[in-house]
DNA sequence: TGGGTCATGTAACCTGTTACATGATTAG
DNA sequence: CTAATCATGTAACAGGTTACATGACCCA
């Protein structure tokens, strides 16, 4: 998996520009793949070349104008491929700076952190929290990609969110108890 | 952070060889930040550039020779200043491929899904009979280096490896769950 | 005699991050 | 008046991945 593979993915549903496409990255995505938009543009470009896609500008007057891309038959087996591989350990292994630096404080004092975990856990209630504005905004989607198909899977990665930012709390709120009794 | 971050902090506790500090990874962060000897290799060279490090070569009879890494004063302030640094959304924006695959999974038969998150329920399953074997390293470790503050922090990783598997595995089994019922 | 452990690296490549540049229109 | 939206990119850099190379010793 790249960030080609999910431009691919919003790609397949229709033509799109790059600035829609960092749109719907950062509505929808974010959370589990962050994009910026430096980097779709450039991807864009490379998957052009690729002939994954092709693009037409589009002329405007009163806005700046634009380049549509769509995906060709070539991208649409690239991304086919890559959905029906079989994944090894993605998913299993997940890269977490957090948890390295966990595993090295150690050598801070137990107030320092307790404080980088009730840090930790408020971002986390942050972020549980906006989890309903990204459902909102599936939810909108739906209405004009109608698919019940297509919604489902959307909602199971919301409900990963959900579940995933829970279990961080509870993980963060059990540390700190557990240090407090240290102190 | 980084790689070299985590290369420090095993410095930190002593001095140790890349083919030791790889090991270490294996046997402890690999599910948090997975490493290639490689990249080690590579990034012992541009730290001790930086003076983080200082090395020396060991000379060995019926083994390989060897090149010993120390950590620095300078080397400690820069772990110290990581260490310390304010959290933005470390940890609580994490990248998943497994997710995103999900998200565009649509485009599939239900039973191909369903499959996929069999697969992926029993790969976390392993990873998740994994973390005794984990557990015993830092126990072991423990042994080692004796220091009851350092292993509770080791201990919160492994808990949240454990709380982490468990949560997908119960989340997968809720989308077969309800993939069945839509079949 | 084949595979694991010990031990270190180089090179090429791919992917992601940060900083910068431009400039019109529109809503508060 | 000022901030947001629309819209696209370049350049440099940092970090991670893959493939390859070497070679001895030891255990089954």
């Amino acid at each position: 998996m790249s960030l080609k593979h999910g431009l691919l993915g919003f790609l397949n549903y229709g033509d799109m520009t790059g600035y829609e496409l960092n749109k719907a990255f950062k509505d929808s995505l974010n959370f589990f793949w962050p994009a910026h938009a430096s980097q779709i543009y450039r991807d864009l470009a490379a998957m052009e070349k690729k002939e994954w896609l092709t693009s037409r500008r589009i002329m405007q007057e009163d806005k700046p104008n634009k380049r549509l891309y769509s995906i060709t038959d070539d991208g649409k087996d690239e991304l086919n491929k890559w959905l029906t591989l079989r994944n090894g350990d993605e998913g299993v292994c997940t890269r977490d700076a957090f948890l390295v630096k966990v595993f090295f404080s150690g050598e801070k004092t137990i107030d320092e952190n307790i404080k980088m975990f009730e840090d930790y856990r408020d971002n986390c209630q942050k972020a549980l929290n906006m989890r309903a504005k990204i459902d909102n905004n599936i939810d909108e989607y739906k209405k004009d990609i109608v698919d019940a198909q297509k919604a489902f899977y959307w909602m199971a990665t919301a409900q990963y969110g959900s579940h995933h930012y829970s279990m961080c709390i509870a993980w963060a709120n059990e540390m700190i108890e557990k240090m407090e009794a240290m102190r």
